[in-house]
DNA sequence: AGTTGGCAGTCTAAGGGCTAGAGTGCTAGT
DNA sequence: ACTAGCACTCTAGCCCTTAGACTGCCAACT
């Protein structure tokens, strides 16, 4: 099921170019550039063979080829060379993370920023949801004597807070009280548990189901996975660099998209067991059909915090970008164990080219 | 300087349909859809005298009339009817803002997301700036035994919080002492007199350094108006619909204006005095030379909270625009004066159409 | 004086045909 | 197994032409 070493080499070749310059690629374009001992003709044949496989296909006759979605596969899991980071990237890496980051939102931001910059592709970031985080703490602190503030903490961290209006005046006692009432019932259970309503913690609340109600609106909140806060992409004006984009209907569809996120956050869910996941065209969405999504697991102190990640035309720097994922990864991470999770690739199941016939040649 | 009232409806004519159509306006065009009783020669004589004037232009010689920015001033303070907003589209804000809203954040993105869907034009909302806000309450809760939240609370509302690290375990006792001796120097003072260190607090802070830090820190953090978190962008991909938006170029240039928000900042700084103000193609940056933007500012409680409005192209259909606006700025206000604040408008100042002769008919 | 019909003149946008060039597949020869 | 050469195919760009859309102006009319 293997190929010869010189089809990998020019199919390397083929996808390398297109990838760099987004038309197709001649006998002669990587006879020029790539294997100047083999004659152009030698090469047509080998590529004919490679259409053959189901690696490229023309747009048409007498164009060059193009690599199709099993040629990124194969390019990505044996042919690219697994590029170190330039001095400059580094640098850049490096400022961005050197100012104090103040919560995770922040973290979030700032890798979705420097991730976009490097590859000069949309980056998109995520933070994880937070289903089976375990509430740790709730405190309720009063803010005027009519107002208090609620916070819940996780063993993940500070889920979001948010104020309270109460009526009438109350006394500290009172605010006391109830945040105690409130960690009590709340205290050890998982959010993911909590999304419905709970008769047991009905029936606890009483008087203080102002605050109880609070609690698990913040906490729904956080089980659903749309809140736009969590969700940042960054450099999104750079998809139109991208000659695929070229034209208004499908510039306008991939922004209708990129603003709706929720189709977004289906194909985003990464595989946890792998650091990347690559996807390839393999939306139903048609706006997504011609799009590689390359996504990465990012975890902190142990904790996953989320995924990040870059879409684009699938015509993808992979290597730059598994580079850049890779590496950011790791330092978040903060550990320095250079295994490399591993990639999980998923690419369209039928491309159209034309009928591959199964029974031999003609 | 008072032009005819028939000059008047037609204008009035020739803009309406120019936002409509977004096609040249012929004088057949006037005559068959506003002016059935006038010959269209008659309406030529006028849409002539009426580009003398400076309101109106040609593309080409042969080609029906376009508006200038001058004739969209005249047009917003004097022709445009004061349209009522339909029952859908009452619904569809009571709709909105009928779900409990959380916070300020909140309120802006449902204001930017609601303008949007109702005018189909990209939409923005900022938060005001806290410069004037004063410091009312800090509270430093502990969360874990070296961590605890800081809350800074102004009489604008809650500011950002922060969570900081601490070494050591330290005590309830600690934190309320350090909570004490915080809210102590802090309390009273306006965010702007704080954007600078300040020698007095730095001297008081002593041992709880740490948390004067990070107060100061949020503070900062405030008085520079670029937080993200506070600049809602909705319906960007709205921006497609409109032909002047047609070619990549101008949508790749307006894309990265919107990315880039440091430069629509200063746009969106409406004149604090109106409750409305409109911007017609004015600013310098090439990408937004061709924009209009409206934006009202928004008053709950009666504190400022931020503006919202709309950017599109200049030719917008600013009646159903400013409808919007003034209701939905009306309606978080919740009075119900109907007063409506008054409407500035800049237009650009030089429009280069051809040279108008100003010493009468040659 | 204001209005109108008619007409010549002008400009654009769209369609059609043409050609240069790029690239392939095939065949025959090394 | 490789290569040179050639016929064939398809596209992208260019020019040309034309239909149609408007205007401006003039002369006639009210």
């Amino acid at each position: 099921m293997s190929i010869s070493v010189r089809k990998e080499r020019i199919l390397q070749a083929v996808v390398e170019d297109y990838i760099n310059t987004a038309r197709a690629i001649s006998s002669s374009d990587v006879q020029a550039k790539h294997l100047p001992e083999l004659s152009s003709a030698t090469i047509r044949n080998e590529l004919s063979a490679l259409e053959e496989l189901g690696y490229l296909y023309q747009p048409h006759t007498s164009a060059g080829r193009v690599p199709t979605p099993e040629a990124y596969k194969l390019y990505i899991e044996k042919l690219m060379p697994r590029r170190k980071l330039t001095n400059s990237e580094l640098d850049l890496i490096k400022s961005y993370f050197s100012n104090q980051v103040v919560g995770m939102g922040d973290v979030l931001r700032k890798t979705a920023k420097v991730i976009s910059e490097i590859t000069n592709y949309t980056s998109i970031a995520v933070a994880s949801d937070m289903n089976d985080a375990i509430i740790e703490n709730i405190r309720i602190v009063k803010l005027t004597p009519h107002s208090a503030l609620v916070v819940v903490v996780t063993d993940r961290g500070v889920l979001k807070d948010s104020t309270v209006q109460v009526e009438g005046e109350l006394s500290d006692d009172y605010f006391d009280t109830a945040a105690r009432f409130t960690l009590e019932a709340f205290r050890g259970r998982k959010i993911s548990d909590l999304a419905s309503p709970d008769p047991v913690i009905e029936q606890v609340c009483g008087e203080f189901k102002v605050f109880f109600d609070t609690v698990m609106q913040i906490i729904v909140n956080y089980s659903d996975q749309l809140r736009p806060e969590d969700f940042m992409l960054e450099g999104v004006s750079k998809i139109f660099d991208q000659p695929e984009y070229n034209s208004m209907e499908r510039a306008r569809a991939m922004m209708g998209v990129l603003e709706g996120r929720e189709r977004l956050f289906p194909v985003l869910k990464a595989r946890e067991d792998m650091q990347l996941s690559i996807n390839i065209g393999r939306e139903s969405s048609n706006a997504l059909s011609d799009c590689a999504i390359v996504t990465a697991n990012y975890i902190v102190d142990g904790k996953p915090i989320g995924q990040a990640g870059v879409i684009g035309p699938i015509r993808m720097n992979y290597s730059k970008v598994v580079s850049v994922l890779d590496y950011i990864s790791q330092t978040l991470k903060g550990s320095s164990d250079n295994e490399s999770g591993g990639i999980a690739i998923s690419i369209q199941n039928t491309y159209n080219t034309h009928n591959t016939d199964h029974d031999g040649k003609e």
